[in-house]
Formats: structure tokens, sequence, C-alpha cells
DNA sequence: ACTGTATATACGCATAACCACATATATACA
DNA sequence: TGTATATATGTGGTTATGCGTATATACAGT
């Protein structure tokens, strides 16, 4: 009972909760960009990115002066359908921050390694 | 973003979700039978179950000396769904708790309400 | 080399979470 | 009423968690 227990507890915080729906459904979001959609200070975000990246949850990569989080590759079917439905009790949040992410100014440019 | 991290950090402790887990498999559970299943001391077993209760994750009903509980009639839909998805995470370990179940001697008889 | 931007992390502190143990309450039954 | 079983909860102590602030590191552009 320790795999499922430990993902809930990372679910378990308003920060992590909402990193980890944004960058499901945004597939790749790097710091300064939570920073913004979450309107909270950068250390916090880092914190807890760094948290999730310890538990597995996420992994990151460097671009530049930029790092960009996405989900982990290896993250296993339930966890991600779980993430399906927390998107779906958030739904209201979850819009609002991705209207605050699509208003920003300055994103940074992904090297396009998708398709 | 806090209703789902509320339901999340609930599940984010041992206990709590193998609680929520085998009353979700049992249908309804008392706390002796979760102080057998889990094999833990019955004042962290009420505990943790006062806390879901508290949280409206689980209802409760006395019968004689005895208090069950059941999950709230009220849980929506993506947490159960989130509950059965967890089930398949945890498959190993719940099929542990409920075989400890199967084995325990003096179980109480429910009023049988349903049906 | 210097400056600015992005990110990570160390530190000290405040509070929350969890536990074991003891005790209180509720019910059943003699 | 007295005893046994089931459950809930108060208390004190320990550990874990989260935060803000300050600082370190990495990279980009000059």
């Amino acid at each position: 009972m320790t795999r499922a227990r430990r993902f809930f507890s990372c679910l378990g915080d308003d920060v992590r909760l909402a990193s980890m729906l944004l960058i499901h459904a945004e597939k790749e979001l790097c710091v300064c960009e939570l920073v913004e959609a979450l309107n909270e200070n950068q250390s916090k975000i880092s914190r807890h990115l760094g948290q999730l990246r310890n538990c597995g949850l996420v992994k990151d990569r460097r671009q530049g002066q930029w790092v960009f989080y996405s989900l982990h590759p290896e993250l296993p079917d339930w966890a991600i359908k779980i993430l399906e439905q927390s998107s779906v009790a958030e739904a209201r949040s979850l819009k609002v921050m991705t209207q605050r992410l699509g208003s920003m100014r300055n994103r940074p440019e992904r090297a396009t390694v998708d398709a």
C-alpha cells in the first residue's frame, strides 16, 4: 500500500496537484510558466517540482536557461487515469490557470522535440 | 483546486488508503474488521476513520456495539473512479487484506439493510 | 568579465500530522 | 448493577511538511 499512497501524498498539495494537472494538459511546461499560471513565487514552484521529480512523477529537461517538466514516461496507467479524473474534478480551476497561461507574454519557445 | 486536493490528502496515508479501498471492495466494514484486516491497533483505525468521516469520504451507522463504515453516498463519480484505479494499483496488498478478513473469526453479523 | 533572467536549494521557523498510551463512552448480557 | 466488548477521543511528544527569504548555480547576451 505504498506506491499509490506515495502518489496521493504528492497530489495532496495544491501547488503539486495543479502543476501535475497543468503539465498533463499541456504536455510540457517550464518553471516560469507554472509560476505565472499558478500565481505563486518561483522558489515555491521549484521546490514542489523537485519533489515531484524525486517521487518519479515528472521528468525534466534543460533547454537553454529553461527547465521543462513533463510527466514521467513510465508513469503507470492507473496514475494517468487518476490524473484524468482529477482534471474532471478540477476542471474549473484548471481552466483559469490555462487562461493565465494563454495570456502570458514572452513564453519561451520549445525546441520542437515532438513530431 | 481544493476538492480534489483534500481527497488526495485523505488517501495519502496507508491506513486511510487501505481502509477506503477495503470499504469500497466490501461495501461496509466495522472498526474491528479493519483492525484485523490492516493489522493495526484500534485507536489508530478509529482515529483515521474519524478523519475520513469528517472529510465526507465515509458515513457510519451504529448497529449494536458495532459501528459500520461505508463510502459516503454522495461521493462524486470522479472519486469513485479514482478508488477503482487505486484498487488496480494496490491489487496485491488488497488481496492480502481481503484474505485476512476472510479468515477472521467471529465477524459481526449485519442487519441486512440491503436487498 | 558583467549583467540579467531562470532555476535550484540551504536555512530557520511555524505548524500540521501521526503515534502510543490512557481513558471515556456505548452497548450487550448476565 | 457488574463485566466484557466495541469504539471514540484526550494528551503529550516526535517527526514531517510547507513557507519565506536569501543565496547559489546555470545560461544568454553584451
